[in-house]
DNA sequence: GAAGGCTCAGCCTTATACTC
DNA sequence: GAGTATAAGGCTGAGCCTTC
């Protein structure tokens, strides 16, 4: 079919306000209706429609409305019957078709299509519940409420009770926006607001003893105005309290109850049905007058216009004439009626009465010269300041902190109707919340705590895993800064092996140099490490030696400085035994040596011989790099140059052993001699003789 | 000056113990 | 098992002295 529905829905819509009523100008929500191939049975002109809602979120929805099946059961439908659309006929899902959106779909049959349907989404308010409120209005004892049995309908084959409520009628007065429903109407009954107070005192005084005529004129057009802008009057409200199936008996047994057309076209009987013995005894008006805030106990008779039934038959927020003094009207306001004046005093004096507050001006004394703020007065005040400052700002834990203290409460108070009338009770003051919003919002705010705990252990988490991140990160700082040291101590060790790879004698123009009397001279130039320059001024310049000569000292390295006579000398040996051994005593000296070993370890052939101090690994080092110097001088083979520094250790021991053999063979020698000159003493008288 | 003998530093071998 | 450090002993040759 593919045409919009004009779908029009009541004020009380899940979907709020006019979301849900579908027009073909703009759609908020599309409502979608597709003609089904299917007829039942012969009536093939009865046409079967799907509808489909589109893009209805979840947020649409009541709380409890989609239940784990995706269905849901509050969509009603208003045509010639009223009814309750099944909830196997209502499907709630995700739609492919609307990339996944939320749709809601149902099916449903147009038996005429001449007749106009409505659809609407309406939140469940059940009987039960409205009983318990009803019983809660009834504990307040309000003097404009009374709740009898009106009738009983037939409901398949049992008698239920349905009470009616007189203030059924004021129900409508309430405007079409604000009328969400029978709780709401009742609620609008037995406020205080400007329309339903006067409508009421009107209402009751119509039928009632005390009604003045000029209320009595304006009762009619008030219900009968009312009426038109309400959409449910007093029998849509009956609608709520009686069975659906009988309906047109029980209405009709109701009408014939109420002896009552339609509102607003007929007349209504009494239903509250006032002792007028009960009237006739109010005779004192306790009333404050606006010009002075003074308090009088006047008879009722100085009432302008006000005949009251009973002690709280007046209005504290109508403004009324009272004839002051001389006769003089005077406005004011009613603040308590009573038999006698000494009623009000004892009242007062037992703080059963109190005296509100009229205005913000300075203080003004009473007849009974006391000033009295009546805490109600007071508390609403605040309530309505605070209300009116921090509403906006209102959090959702500040309202569940206060729906679950709401709960404790009611919870400890034990019976579910004392709960219900504390409810009620606090909704005068403070927002009414449904329990179905207040259990959603309660599940709201535990998934949100519990989110918010997720969170935060992740938190937790995450922190330690960064404290161990940058634990790891100083380490591999550390670990990258180690290595970035010996990758440069590896290089300067690579440049100094390269240097003494490359640093070959060296003259070539005819120069001499040192190593050039002890070596062969070399045919070919070769670069020279200048990493250490010659700043000896007794020899020509020389930029391939390695060594300092200075005042007559060759400076070996690592501070050692040794004879440059010596050091020529040593130059000239032959043999890497002899040049490192000659070394060793150039370095260490003889009487060193003989009581060193190379490595400190002590000999194994003898068992209980102690290890000799070991050489200096530095000045060792120096020796090597000597005979570094002479052998890469005169091969390039690696493998030969490692192979001959490899016995420097084994020519120093020896060198150490040699020293101590020669020293023994001194001793041997000096001790022999001894010997000989002894031997020659003794045998010198003989050869004297 | 030449030859021979002696001395001893240097070198080598061997043995022992230990480490890798 | 290979390599190393140490010690001891033996071999060698240069150097010195003596002798011729």
């Amino acid at each position: 079919m593919g045409a919009w529905v004009s779908a029009e829905c009541s004020c009380h819509s899940v979907i709020q306000n006019s979301t849900f009523k579908a027009t073909e100008a703009n759609p908020p929500v599309q409502l979608r209706v597709r003609k089904r191939r299917e007829s039942r049975g012969s009536e093939t002109d009865v046409a079967s429609y799907s509808i489909t809602i589109d893009t209805i979120g979840k947020s649409h929805l009541f709380p409890h409305t989609a239940n784990d099946r995706g269905r849901t059961s509050h969509l009603h439908t208003a045509g010639a019957i009223r009814q309750r659309l099944p909830a196997k006929n209502v499907y709630y899902y995700r739609c492919p078709d609307h990339r996944r959106n939320y749709v809601m779909s149902f099916a449903f049959c147009f038996d005429r299509e001449d007749d106009i349907y409505q659809f609407a989404y309406c939140y469940p308010y059940t009987y039960s519940r409205l009983q318990h409120y009803l019983a809660s209005l009834e504990r307040r004892n309000l003097d404009y409420l009374q709740r009898e049995q009106l009738g009983l309908s037939v409901l398949d084959g049992v008698y239920e009770e349905p009470k009616w409520m007189v203030l059924n009628a004021i129900a409508s007065f309430c405007p079409k926006e604000h009328n969400s429903g029978p709780k709401h109407n009742l609620d609008s009954c037995t406020s205080q607001q400007p329309i339903p107070a006067p409508v009421r005192s009107a209402f009751n005084g119509a039928e009632g003893p005390g009604l003045a005529q000029k209320g009595r004129e304006q009762r009619g057009d008030v219900v009968q105005n009312s009426g038109k802008n309400g959409r449910f009057g007093a029998r849509r409200l009956v609608l709520y309290l009686v069975s659906q199936r009988r309906r047109s008996r029980t209405h009709a047994h109701l009408d014939e109850r109420l002896s009552v057309s339609p509102i607003g076209t007929g007349k209504l009987s009494s239903p509250i049905p006032k002792s007028r013995d009960q009237r006739a005894k109010i005779m004192y008006a306790f009333v404050r007058f606006l010009e002075d805030d003074m308090c009088y106990a006047l008879p009722v008779s100085d009432v302008k216009d006000f005949q009251p039934v009973h002690k709280r038959d007046f209005d504290d927020q109508k403004v009324y004439v009272v004839l002051r003094g001389a006769g003089q009207p005077a406005k004011a306001h009613i603040l308590a009626l009573a038999e006698s004046i000494e009623e009000f005093e004892h009242s007062i004096m037992q703080k059963k009465m109190k005296i509100p507050k009229m205005s913000n001006r300075n203080t003004v004394e009473n007849h009974f010269g006391e000033e009295r703020m009546p805490l109600r007065h007071k508390k609403v005040q605040s309530q309505e300041q605070q209300r009116a400052s921090s509403n906006s700002s209102k959090s959702l834990a500040a309202v569940v902190a206060r729906l679950e203290r709401n709960a404790v409460n009611s919870c400890t108070e034990g019976e579910e109707l004392d709960r219900l009338t504390t409810e009620e009770e606090e909704e005068q003051d403070e927002a009414v919340v449904p329990r179905v919003l207040y259990e959603e919002l309660v599940h709201s705010y535990r998934q949100q705590e519990e989110e918010m705990r997720r969170l935060q252990q992740e938190l937790e988490r995450t922190r330690r895993q960064l404290l161990q991140q940058a634990k790891k990160l100083k380490e591999y700082g550390s670990l990258l800064t180690e290595v970035k040291e010996l990758r440069d101590f590896n290089r300067r060790l690579q440049d100094v092996l390269l240097m003494r790879l490359g640093s070959e004698p060296m003259h070539d123009n005819g120069t001499q140099t040192i190593k050039a009397e002890v070596v062969e001279p070399i045919s070919e130039p070769q670069e020279v490490c200048q990493e250490e320059a010659n700043t000896s001024s007794t020899h020509s310049p020389s930029p391939r030696t390695v060594y300092t000569f200075n005042d007559g000292k060759v400076h070996l390295g690592g501070g050692i400085w040794v004879e440059e006579e010596k050091w020529h000398q040593l130059q000239r040996t032959q043999g890497d035994s002899k040049f490192t051994k000659n070394l060793a005593v150039m370095i260490w000296g003889t009487e060193t040596l003989k009581n060193r070993s190379v490595t400190g370890v002590a000999t194994k052939k003898k068992k209980d011989a102690l290890p000799k101090p070991p050489l200096s690994p530095s000045k060792l080092k120096i020796v090597r790099e000597c005979l570094y110097d002479r052998v890469s001088q005169e091969t390039a083979d690696s493998a030969e140059i490692t192979q001959r520094l490899s016995k420097v250790n084994k020519y120093i021991c020896e060198k150490i052993m040699d020293i101590n053999k020669s020293i023994k063979n001194e001793e041997r020698r000096e001790s022999k001699l001894l010997i000989q000159q002894t031997v020659k003493m003794e045998n010198f008288p003989y050869d004297g003789l």
